[in-house]
DNA sequence: CTTTTTGCACTGACCAGTCAGTTCAAAAGA
DNA sequence: TCTTTTGAACTGACTGGTCAGTGCAAAAAG
């Protein structure tokens, strides 16, 4: 059998876990061309809405493609996949969450906050962000725990990403003394990033009238532990 | 084109009755013949890991199928889609979290303890019920916060259920002196849901070994307001 | 007790439709 | 000129759902 011409689809060897594609668009260092790097930001705008109402694997390509306005095969010309666009706006919606939740952090830092304080801040940071981008957050939350997936790997780093940006706060907190040195940093960190997703999810889906100053004395009071009580 | 396939047979003429089939599954309101029962747990259990593992969209009826070790036709026979298959699957786990979490708020009450107690309860409930069914969850908190879908309503549904089952615990303190009135119940309990999801998703993913008293100390600190301060 | 009938539960090949990914010539920037 | 985008055609694989047909245990008939 020889090569039709027209056509080489893919020789024999199946098991390539590589594509095998000459492009490479992930790369972009730096700098961003500038008409390349507006395109994707609308195709990550197309892709977060439609994959936060219906899934991964239930959106297309040329859903995507259309919902930001551009050929489908401008898609396949900006990322090498489906799942290569999927993770790298992964990354980049995560990169902007920790980067608010560390300025908060260190901004309560600066003005001589306790690390309680730091906490609250970030609270109101992740809510804000929660506000902000909500399709994210629901996208975030419905595939963070999914396994025997393409992008299991980006997935981990970038849940460790957030989880740690919190986990540092309450460490220092325990050197501190502030905190009590029997908390479990680990759990503490996954319990506090929940109730704060499942809180403004909540808010966002049901309530979204609300101001983000009245869901965050809500979250406040439980973490201060002002449930019980009233002082 | 008739020519049967490999086998043979049956002569045509059925000039019989019409019986359109029989169908009607769904129903079986009670009692449930036993073959049948058997049936349809081992779909839900297969269903439930795919779908945990790999989301709605992505898990096909013939996966569901293989594993539950039945014919395709089998799903079908006894539900009337995908969709259904999965929307009684949620109905059914949801079903046996509120009660889990029910009993135990009971339990305390009848043991004269507070209400506090009846939410730390809850949380032991929660956790038990996650560790017993792990891939439940990881469905539940996935298909969640997805909006335009087919099971949408379904979800509020039981998402309600799940909440209102705190809601009340956390209303009855109020009234009862014991909680704070100024606390937002609705998004209190929805942060604490949260808490525990994302805790126990943690937990089970990532320290599978560690025990449910470990896990529930930890949360239980949070909840008390235990975590500043070491009192 | 033996034979026949009934109908529920299950089967799996099949179909019509869908999708990710590919290709490319031509147009549109810059 | 060089880069980026377009848009339509195509393919190969896969999917939800269907349906004619099978197996069997219990009821009915003899």
């Amino acid at each position: 059998m020889t090569a039709p011409r027209t056509r080489a689809p893919v020789p024999a060897t199946e098991a390539g876990p590589v594509t095998i594609r000459p492009m490479e668009s992930s790369s972009t260092p730096s700098g961003g061309s500038t008409r390349r790097e507006a395109t994707r930001q609308k195709l990550y705008e197309a892709a977060v809405t439609l994959i936060a109402e219906q899934g991964f694997s239930a959106t297309t390509v040329d859903e995507i493609a259309e919902r930001a306005g551009v050929a489908k095969g401008t898609v396949y010309y900006n990322f090498a996949s489906k799942s290569v666009l999927f993770e790298e706006l992964l990354r980049h919606g995560v990169g902007l969450l920790t980067a608010s939740l560390r300025e908060a952090a260190e901004q309560t830092e600066r003005d001589g906050g306790s690390k309680v304080d730091a906490l609250d801040a970030m609270i109101r940071a992740g809510l804000g962000f929660i506000a902000r981008y909500p399709s994210f957050t629901q996208l975030y939350v419905a595939e963070l725990y999914r396994t025997n997936r393409a992008w299991q790997s980006t997935l981990m780093v970038v849940r460790q990403q957030v989880n740690a940006a919190i986990e540092d706060v309450l460490h220092a907190g325990v050197a501190n003394g502030e905190f009590s040195p029997e908390i479990d940093v680990r759990l503490t960190a996954a319990a506090l990033v929940g109730m704060v997703l499942v809180a403004a999810l909540d808010w966002q889906s049901f309530q979204p009238e609300r101001s983000l100053d009245d869901v965050h004395s809500a979250l406040s009071r439980l973490l201060q532990g002002r449930v019980s009580g009233d002082r």
